[in-house]
RNA sequence: UCCGACUUAGCUCAGCGGUAGAGCAAUCGGCUGUUAACCGAUCGGUCGUCCGUUCGAACCGGACAGUCGGAGCCA
């Protein structure tokens, strides 16, 4: 019984081979005299392979039906090619077909757009365009893991259900088995959750942080990468209510290792992806992105540039730029300011370190000024924010002052604070947008396209 | 959620007050070691939904829905 082989293996062959066996998805057959080329593609890579099927074949009459989408199975001898754009192709002996694409099949040899592809989600992976960035995605995935592997990080599997409603990244979704047409409520009108599987109110969680915390103080590095949950109505094309995100934390680390983890991991990715997906790569450089290889080689070889917000808002004022919003010490930065600061002044990625302590979450470790925390963001151009991170406050008194200064309840918290308690550690940690770092490297400019199946407000589909 | 634009054949769009058009796709035929092949013919639409203005609406007005872009929230 003959092997399938992967066209991507086939088309990197050094010789020629008598006996070969492929499988895949018709791309297009054009008939000639008496044969036809049959354009078989496999998802193993973005190129076809060129089948010659010639008419002394005894299905012959049934491989002239074949259309765009038909599924087949093909032997025959992987022969150097006549035509030029292509090294080799098949003579075949056998073309096996599994199925026909009837005349509706929603995929056409021509350009189609994002948005009408949306509405196919469960085809577009066939075409060139989403097929490379899916690729892209899965090497990009075993990027990430391997950054940290290599590293010693450990791979922790945060809950996806949350039972703490204190996360404090947004809205959530929220996890019940109750009978939402008939809801048993309790005395004073209120819903019984305690009647509810988990016997109190559960969500999906927006973020693994507060877990991924108590495993680095444990395992020492570690880091996180799961799908994240965000109930929010944001209608834009940088988020999603469902999304991949990658967290690590890092024990006896300080801000500044933190951001050093950061930027060395955003460039191995980069340079990983140039490595191994040039052909993917350069679809989307000469049909989404022109710009897209200077972009990418600009992160591989160039330091991140880091300010303090402090000085970012400093230099926005004396550059005479006009905002809407006029930078003054103390707003949070707005999305002009970030593009700024990443597209116009510096012209690279830019982390902005240091942040008022009233425009960021609790956990962050308040510096020796009292006013600041020990916060970053990491800008880069075209995507904006795509690392938010800080050193974690460790010390067990200054938190609950500040849980208790923001008005939240301590009793909340207690778990959490058990890690302040029980031998704390300075330690920090990062939040990574996966899709916004598929954006990065491929030029896409909408979230929607780098997910397989998106999630987003009213949009459920599939 | 706020602001704006868009919604006409399978797809991409034109038409902007007198009751629908192109290119591509598809189908059929021709030609050819071709390469999103090429040439010819055919098929294809209650113009997002509802309400209104008008003798008459795809075209004007309103509501709703969806899509896209910008903003906010952030990853």
């Amino acid at each position: 019984m003959l092997k399938r082989s992967k066209i991507e293996d086939l088309l990197s062959s050094t010789t020629t081979k008598d006996k070969v066996l492929i499988k895949g998805w018709v791309k297009t057959r054009r008939d000639s005299k008496d044969f036809s080329f049959v354009e078989v593609n496999d998802g193993s890579c973005l190129k076809n392979m060129q089948v010659i099927a010639k008419n002394s074949l005894n299905n012959y009459e049934e491989i002239k039906k074949l259309s765009t989408g038909s599924s087949v199975a093909v032997e025959g001898s992987l022969v150097e090619s006549q035509g030029g754009s292509q090294k080799y192709e098949i003579q075949a002996e056998k073309i096996e077909i599994y199925g026909i694409a009837p005349d509706d099949y929603p995929l056409q040899k021509k350009k189609m757009t994002d948005e009408y592809l949306r509405t196919i989600a469960h085809l577009r992976p066939r075409t060139n365009k989403y097929g490379a960035a899916f690729r892209i995605r899965s090497e990009l995935s075993y990027a990430i893991h391997h950054f940290f592997h290599d590293r010693g990080f450990k791979y922790v599997h945060t809950p996806i259900i949350t039972g703490s409603d204190c996360e404090g990244a947004g809205e959530m979704f929220q996890v019940t088995t109750l009978d939402m047409n008939n809801l048993q409520k309790t005395k004073d009108g209120k819903v019984n959750y305690g009647e509810d599987f988990f016997g109190k109110e559960a969500h999906l969680t927006v973020s693994g942080q507060l877990n991924g915390e108590m495993y680095a103080c444990a395992l020492g590095d570690i880091y996180t990468f799961g799908p994240t949950f965000r109930a929010e109505n944001s209608n834009t094309p940088r988020h999603a209510a469902e999304f991949w995100m990658i967290e690590p934390e890092m024990a006896f680390a300080d801000l500044h290792d933190d951001m050093d983890v950061a930027e060395d991991m955003v460039r191995y990715c980069v340079k990983h992806i140039m490595e191994h997906c040039a052909s993917d790569l350069e679809l989307f450089e000469k049909f989404v992105d022109p710009t897209l290889k200077q972009t990418l080689e600009n992160i591989a070889h160039n330091n991140f540039a880091r300010v303090s917000y402090t000085e970012a808002i400093e230099l926005m004022k004396k550059s005479g730029k006009k905002f809407e919003y006029t930078p003054e010490y103390g707003i949070d930065m707005q999305t002009e300011h970030e593009r700024f600061l990443a597209e116009e002044y510096f012209k690279k990625p830019v982390i902005v370190y240091n942040y008022p302590k009233e425009i960021k979450a609790f956990y962050m470790r308040l510096n020796d000024d009292g006013k600041t925390v020990a916060a970053m963001d990491v800008l880069v151009p075209r995507i904006g924010e795509l690392i938010g991170g800080s050193q974690r406050e460790e010390r067990y008194d200054v938190l609950v002052s500040r849980i208790k200064e923001l008005g939240m309840r301590e009793q909340d918290y207690e778990w959490y604070l058990d890690s302040r308690k029980y031998g704390s550690v300075p330690h920090a940690g990062f939040g990574l947008g996966f899709e916004r770092m598929m954006m990065l490297v491929t030029g896409i400019t909408n979230i929607r396209d780098v997910i397989p199946f998106p999630r987003t407000p009213k949009s459920v589909s599939f």
